[in-house]
DNA sequence: TATGTACATTACCTATCAGTTATTAAACTA
DNA sequence: TAGTTTAATAACTGATAGGTAATGTACATA
């Protein structure tokens, strides 16, 4: 799958509460579906349907233990998507720190900073 | 706004290639719908839908310039969904390394690892 | 072997999303 | 002032998301 589809279903995945909750809760320790579950005012399939999205953005696993079926964290594709948002982030700070010095040094001598551009 | 409902927007708002793109752009600087437009095969409508996504979600900001409309990259909440994130890989990265520690002095002892509950 | 448990799957509904075209508004420019 | 540029808004459409109830399936156990 290409990087950018992997950053899509990782921040779909992420955009909804009910998801994090269980990433939250996996980040304590494996858990099945029906512990999973019970802290929500939600039927079994809705949570089954969300562990799919999550286990489609790669961000939990599945083993198998009789008819249970444990999901535990996996945090590669939560570093990826930190990976990417950091990226730019970075980018941006630097640009804002030589606008600020940038701003400073005109600040230094007689200013014109705030006028538009007519 | 809360702070979930802030998260919930933030990714969803990253979840889609061409908010992703746009804000990669601005992270080199303000730009004007138009210039942002550019690159897509995409209407103007269409961009202008995004940017409103990335501003409901504050990720980014509008000025005015006459008849022209340059956003801005806030960078503000990009750390808060780092935050989210980092938060509980964390923890999860800490259970990682008791696991571990625990197979390891499981290990030095007779080996009773992978066996399955019965 | 019959029953209960854990979970997945299916069919369905409604709301929202991502795009379109058409239109409008505001400001610059010749 | 007429025409152009920049961008927003409205109305529409098809696809997808998130939920439901009903059902199916695999396994454990009495």
């Amino acid at each position: 799958m290409q990087s950018s589809e992997r950053l899509n279903l990782t921040f779909a995945a992420l955009a909804d509460p009910t998801r994090r909750a269980i990433l939250a809760r996996l980040a304590t320790g494996e858990a099945t579906v029906t512990e999973l579950a019970e802290p929500f005012e939600m039927s079994q399939p809705a949570i089954s349907k969300h562990l799919k999205v999550l286990e489609r953005a790669g961000l939990i696993s599945m083993d198998v233990d009789a008819q249970r079926r444990p999901r535990k964290l996996e945090p590669k594709r939560l570093q990826e998507a930190v990976d990417w948002i950091e990226r730019y982030r970075e980018i941006f700070e630097q640009n804002y720190q030589r606008l600020d010095a940038l701003l400073d040094e005109l600040q230094a001598k007689p200013s014109r900073r705030k006028q538009a551009k007519k």
